[in-house]
RNA sequence: GGCCCAGUAGUUCAACUGGAUAGAAUAUCAGAUUUCGGCUCUGAGGGUUGGGGGUUCGAAUCCUCCCUGGGUCACCA
């Protein structure tokens, strides 16, 4: 309600100034309770002490002067210090005109003067497939872009490829040893699932060397350092270090295996980068960009020629920040990573990091480094932190194979898509492909709706049972809503003509009056951009609407205007949930 | 132990960032309806917002002290 809440306020403030002596004041309205006679409703308390006034006496004034001034303010009253203002028939039906006229309602065109945002989102180990956790960064980090594209932004889609390291060796280790030249090609796997397969083998080999050690009189500690296969994997690191070329080339070759494999997963799941950044490219950067903070006096170097931060000022502590060896740690990755990417992007204007809030501190840490280095960009960094997703069995361990692997997860959606929509038997008329495709688009749409509902700080319990519930607040439901519209529109033939001698019945009104609050026009404030904010309005939306539905008899032998302007409305309908569901990444099938 | 985050109906989640009598879904119970659809609608019960104290016209929200759970304090990433 954004233009109408704005020339509201206008008009108040405009009034109430020329009444009182007022400075910096700013209206806030709100929808009315559903217990009290009104549409929007302006708080009269924080007017109150620069006017001098009781709230009845101050409401009067406003309302008075609204009704003779607003053509869309028809009736008003005030309740304690709330003043309620009913909105006229005329707005909404006119808001409704324009509203089917304009494509993307509450979207804002992105053009050339537009802000540039990066958003980081993903950015996995080239060591072992994506898993359940890697599904909800996935989904948060995508519909905020939507959001934010959504808002007037240009958004970058990026990621940080941890690409090089000790787990990645670990793999390549066991695939150079126990492989026997296995490709996906040859296996059949994925390709990120086979190098998940030689790092689980890896990790059981050498606990198996471990074991042995220990049972030869070695204490456990000494046995986990002096496993031959460990030492063997870190011989391999600094062959990798030095550019050796024969594991380097092993290192390329098993990395493009895991980015097609995690590509293809990216697809099903309908997300896209534009830009990646490796580790392997950006950590000399890091280093060097220490070397100026030296420079400068911002960091210091220890006694074993270790260099850190100290951030005790803040109420933080010291922070490494290269070791003592010289070599880089997360810290100075990141740090080079950032850089850089102003660097090809000169013109952004604010970075998001969508990474879990077992990181809270890390990303404290790194935006503090980066504002004392100076950079004028580092004021304008986001954490978009995130709760784990946990199983009802407990914490996921990779290491212990306890994950709900990312393909088999989608797989399962899928499925259970299938066998529901079998069961009613409403999909006689489609062949396979067909019905792949719809059980593709309900199975996620499902898994899509069940993690972005929820706020993005806290945790969530995955029930793979009951995530795939179709009644209630989930995607399916929001999905079988739409395809219900599109099925009563497509019955009806000819163009229709909106009358504006129409008086809405309350149902209608309260649709309309939900539309024209669409979240992204009212939330475009900094953080506030929650997929879970766009969810629950979708799914109000939609329970509104089937109230709507009930209530008013469609096909009824009645008046041809009345019949025009409630298909119209289900119009409106459908274009606001189709959009809706776009900024959550979640795509509907025209029927199910 | 220090710091950070969370705690809301039996359960899963909201609450427009300090506004009115804390709302939905689900489950349970009672009705209505079946037009294009597995449905849908109306109503009922269900709450000390973890607990105490404070701030003010007004607190789930802000401050403070406790309780519970999670995270983090690595020359790991």
């Amino acid at each position: 309600m954004e233009s109408l809440e704005y020339s509201l306020s206008q008009s108040v403030l405009e009034h109430l100034s020329s009444l009182y002596n007022l400075s910096g004041l700013k209206l806030e309205f709100q929808a009315t309770r559903k217990n009290f006679e009104g549409d929007i409703t302006l708080v009269l308390f924080p007017l109150l002490k620069q006017t001098s006034q009781n709230p009845s006496v101050l409401g009067g004034k406003i309302g008075t002067h609204l009704i003779e001034q607003s053509p869309f303010v028809s009736r008003f009253n005030v309740v304690s210090g709330f003043l309620n203002l009913s909105i006229s028939d005329a707005f909404y039906i006119s808001f409704l005109e324009d509203f089917l006229k304009v494509k993307d309602y509450g979207h804002i065109n992105v053009d050339r003067g537009a802000p540039t945002i990066m958003l980081e989102f993903s950015s996995p180990n080239t060591n072992k497939p994506l898993h359940l956790g890697h599904i909800r960064n996935n989904l948060l980090g995508n519909s905020v872009s939507n959001i934010l594209e959504a808002n007037g932004n240009h958004v970058i889609r990026t990621q940080i490829i941890n690409d090089r390291g000790i787990h990645i060796c670990k793999s390549m280790l066991a695939w150079q040893r126990y492989g026997g030249g296995e490709t996906p090609e040859s296996s059949g796997l994925k390709g990120d699932q086979l190098v998940g397969k030689y790092y689980v083998m890896f990790e059981s080999k050498y606990r198996e060397q471990v074991t042995d050690l220990v049972n030869k009189g070695n204490l456990q500690e000494e046995a986990e350092k002096k496993a031959p296969l460990l030492l063997e994997a870190q011989r391999m690191l600094r062959d990798w270090e030095n550019n050796n070329s024969e594991i380097r080339n092993l290192w390329a070759q098993m990395n493009q295996w895991v980015y097609d494999g995690f590509e293809a997963t990216y697809q099903k799941l309908g997300i896209n980068f534009d830009s990646y950044y490796y580790e392997s490219e950006t950590y000399l950067l890091g280093k060097s960009i220490i070397q100026q903070g030296l420079d400068k006096g911002v960091f210091y170097t220890q006694d074993d020629g270790s260099v850190w931060i100290d951030l005790t000022d803040e109420g933080l502590d010291k922070k490494l920040l290269l070791r003592s060896d010289g070599t880089a740690v997360y810290m100075t990755q990141d740090i080079g990573t950032a850089s850089q990417r102003v660097a090809d992007h000169p013109h952004v204007k604010g970075m998001v990091y969508t990474v879990g809030n077992e990181q809270n501190y890390h990303f404290k840490v790194l935006f503090l480094v980066l504002q004392k280095l100076g950079y004028s960009w580092a004021d304008s960094l986001f954490h978009l932190s995130y709760g784990m997703v946990d199983l009802p069995s407990g914490k996921m361990k990779s290491r212990e194979g306890k994950v709900v692997d990312a393909d088999d997860l989608i797989e399962q959606m899928k499925n259970t898509a299938g066998n529901i929509a079998a069961e009613h038997g409403k999909i006689d008329g489609l062949n396979q492909d067909q019905r792949d495709e719809l059980y593709q688009k309900i199975g996620l749409g499902a898994l899509k709706y069940f993690i972005l509902k929820v706020d993005p700080k806290k945790k969530i319990l995955f029930d793979p049972e009951a995530s795939v519930d179709f009644n209630g607040n989930t995607g399916p439901f929001i999905q079988y809503a739409y395809a219900r519209i599109q099925s009563l529109i497509r019955r009806v033939e000819g163009g229709l003509k909106l009358h504006s001698d129409l008086s809405l019945v309350d149902k209608e009104k309260e649709v309309l009056k939900h539309l024209s609050t669409y979240p992204v026009v009212i939330k475009t404030a900094g953080e506030q951009h929650s997929p879970a904010l766009v969810a629950n309005y979708l799914f109000d939306l939609v329970k509104l609407f089937n109230s709507f539905y009930q209530n008013v008899s469609i096909f009824a032998e009645e008046d041809q205007k009345l019949q025009s302007l409630r298909l119209l409305l289900c119009q409106a309908v459908s274009n606001n949930i189709e959009s809706a569901s776009g900024l959550l990444g979640m795509t509907l099938p025209d029927s199910m």
